[in-house]
DNA sequence: AAATTATTCTTAGGGCTCTAAGATAACGGA
DNA sequence: TCCGTTATCTTAGAGCCCTAAGAATAATTT
């Protein structure tokens, strides 16, 4: 565990001083988001809890008993993925997998008190690095930015929807 | 070659609609990168491009000749991935690795010219992403949102420049 | 000039996410 | 009711990116 972080936020910084290409939205939203990241991570490091893990973790301190199908969905992840998260998350203590009588094809994935007493620590750090990342930005800026985030994460979305599944014809 | 694209865009999107935490910047950044690199990588993969490819690609067509330190630093990857990617990309005829008898320590990076000529095609599709993405949303709502997120990484970066390298003390 | 230090490339191995396919259980129509 | 279809979990294997460490070369110090 407690694996280190990532590239390099200064050097991502860098060449955004310089060029300035047509597609520099999706450039500047990864590069953002990959800062995000490393800055939580090593946060969520001295508590040594993955980053994937946190992604679970957050649901479920939301929504408790939910299935790997259901967690898959609201972490946007596979399956799979989800399968061996849990599955490290159960040998770490933070989660149990329980059957119910009535359907025993769903894995109900609950948090053990171990997995529920992290949310005070944690939560607490995401929060922090959102805060440093906002400093010096505006209320009105930030709402403007959380829209037209969202804008394009639905419009994406759309496409998706519509254009996934065929190669070529119309 | 040829891989599928990763996740679901759909259900992304679902849980936007639902719940508001208060990191919800990083989260918004993360979702619409996520949507971003699958779309891209969608439009790339009718030509046998990877994602990962067509990254270092970008740079070069910009900047041909870099050593691949130079390249790891400027796509904001470690060395050992540039040394993949590149290997790849060389197999695929993409570019060659050259010495100069002046430095044989660095490998030299240059496109072929089936690597100069993939920008025509794969440029566009980058463009279009990005068109895509920003419909219905005016000027001044993305030139505020490219402003914020340009801060975010900034404050995000110095951040890693003071804080890093250091377990707790002051 | 020689020895030490730093840089760059490379190798080895691990984590996370994906696709593909298999196993098992639930559902639904004939 | 039975059988085929569908849904969920699981296994297997590949790709990408990382860390750690090794090798070769360049730079610096003494």
């Amino acid at each position: 565990m407690a694996t280190k972080i990532p590239g390099n936020t200064q050097s991502i910084l860098k060449h955004w001083h310089e060029s300035v290409p047509d597609d520099r939205l999706a450039h500047l939203v990864r590069d953002a988001g990959r800062a995000f990241n490393k800055r939580l991570q090593v946060r969520l490091q001295k508590y040594n809890v993955s980053f994937g893990h946190w992604t679970f973790l957050r649901i479920l301190w939301t929504s408790d008993g939910l299935t790997q199908k259901e967690l898959s969905d609201l972490a946007g992840v596979m399956e799979p993925t989800t399968f061996s998260a849990i599955q490290a998350m159960e040998a770490l203590g933070y989660v149990v997998r329980k059957q119910k009588p009535e359907n025993r094809k769903n894995m109900y994935v609950h948090l053990t008190p171990k997995g529920k007493a992290l949310k005070k620590a944690l939560v607490p750090l995401a929060v922090d690095v959102n805060h440093v990342a906002v400093h010096g930005v505006s209320q009105a800026e930030l709402l403007t930015t959380r829209k037209v985030l969202l804008k394009v994460i639905e419009n994406l979305a759309q496409e998706e929807a519509q254009m996934d599944g065929r190669p070529s014809a119309p």
